[in-house]
DNA sequence: TTCATATTCAACCATTTGGTTGACGATTGG
DNA sequence: CCAATCGTCAACCAAATGGTTGAATATGAA
């Protein structure tokens, strides 16, 4: 089975994709001027748009024969939840935090 | 060509691996023993501990015939780097649970 | 020495990925 | 209408994943 969380990792696990989200912070933009500064065929592009939409990441609108693809950061969310919550917990003493949550928690 | 970042990703990107990383929150561990809650084979973990190890999240040393796996969160320290770039999403506040959690447990 | 435990290796399988090329469908401008 | 542009689809390829089973290797214990 394949969580959110992972379609979310997996996308983010390749430098092309992670460029395009880059560039898109800036500016909504055609499927081709994504594809411009990459050396790569179109339809490689195309792809890893594809796999960026399906995690949520972009969305992509068509109007007239042009595609647009739009940033949907809300979708890094719960990926930046679970690797911040895990520093956290790394940061704070494990022992620490159980005797804390039995203190609190328990009895 | 696979960077760092990619490869940190990618072992984050399946939530047995994120599992595991959580349970060596807790304490280092024997592969059988991180094996045990887990329904798939020990070979499976294997190749899982082999995964994350490249990744460099953890390290393993054999001791005996054990062979004893621990965190090593330094490494996810470059990707939770770039996630946080993506700064809008900063709206989950975390300073304030730091500050609640040095509160409660500091001294 | 012999048996059991801990872990990996090897071979296999199905699926996904990241790339290619070439054809195709849709849209727009002349 | 015709040609160019935008983008995807289809078929293919090589490599990686995530899983299996069965054999092999180390080490420890009796």
């Amino acid at each position: 089975m394949s969580t959110a969380l992972d379609t979310t990792f997996a996308a983010l696990a390749d430098n092309t994709r992670r460029t395009i989200l880059t560039m898109l912070l800036e500016d909504d933009m055609a499927v081709t001027d994504v594809a411009e500064p990459f050396d790569i065929s179109l339809a490689a592009i195309s792809k890893h748009l594809s796999i960026l939409t399906r995690a949520g990441l972009i969305s992509q609108e068509k109007r007239g024969r042009v595609k647009w693809c739009k940033l949907e950061p809300e979708a890094m969310r719960e990926a930046i939840v679970w690797i911040e919550s895990f520093g956290q917990l790394e940061a704070l003493n494990f022992d620490a935090f159980e005797q804390f949550l039995d203190k609190e928690l328990g009895g």
